[in-house]
DNA sequence: TTGATATGTGATTGTATAATCACATAGTGG
DNA sequence: CCACTATGTGATTATACAATCACATATCAA
């Protein structure tokens, strides 16, 4: 049934916009950072080693997905994560690759 | 600690590659799709309404990153989830969504 | 008010990704 | 062998994304 995937198109759409917004190395590193709690701009910036308005719009990415929220105090803002889980991605994308690493191993292997 | 981005910065790529297999709405429907079990190329096409060789080059990304793994069975090549652990991002997608939906919602009543 | 700092955003440019077409390859059956 | 079908891939073009610079805004502190 084509139908099916017609009638849930943009439903794909959003999971795709949600997932697109940590596929990028710079956006995992931050997810990464956040794990430990919120994290203003300037810090973020400095601890990956990214320009700050880079990382400002690497940030709002994610922000508009709906991945992250920020709270302001004073001059700075914070970000943390607001959906959890996204952290999964990180740990099942890691046994992807080491599934990879250990396919690639056994191609050397027997070449 | 800027070092600790820059010594994981390829573990990051990684990570960002698998997640970024997902990252499209016809890739999201195909991993939808074979939640339940093996489904060959021409199949996948027509049920997600998209152009064969177009439907080759998605499963081919995901096939690269390790996300997916194949079985030829003479003319056709059967498709499956080869680390299952992904469907878990599109549960956890949905999620953010509905958080978006009802932060929206609320704007709209403040407006 | 002035100056300093944090954050975000328009504009630009370079790079990466996606869709399409044409075609090659490989297996199947007559 | 020949015709047919499924799959994948080179080449092209259009589109989307990322990085950077310059600048605007906002907050604080003196």
């Amino acid at each position: 049934m084509k139908s099916k995937a017609k009638k849930n198109w943009q439903r794909y759409e959003m999971q795709a916009q949600v997932i697109g917004a940590l596929a990028h190395p710079i956006r995992v590193a931050i997810v990464e950072l956040l794990k430990g709690g919120e994290v203003c701009v300037c810090e973020i910036a400095e601890q990956i080693g990214a320009e700050r308005s880079n990382t400002s719009r690497h940030l709002s990415v994610m922000l508009k997905a709906g991945v992250l929220k920020t709270r302001k105090d004073g001059l700075q803002v914070y970000y943390s994560l607001r959906t959890p889980c996204i952290l999964n991605f990180l740990a099942c994308a890691t046994r992807a690759i080491e599934h990879n690493m250990k396919a690639q191993a056994k191609a050397m292997a027997s070449a």
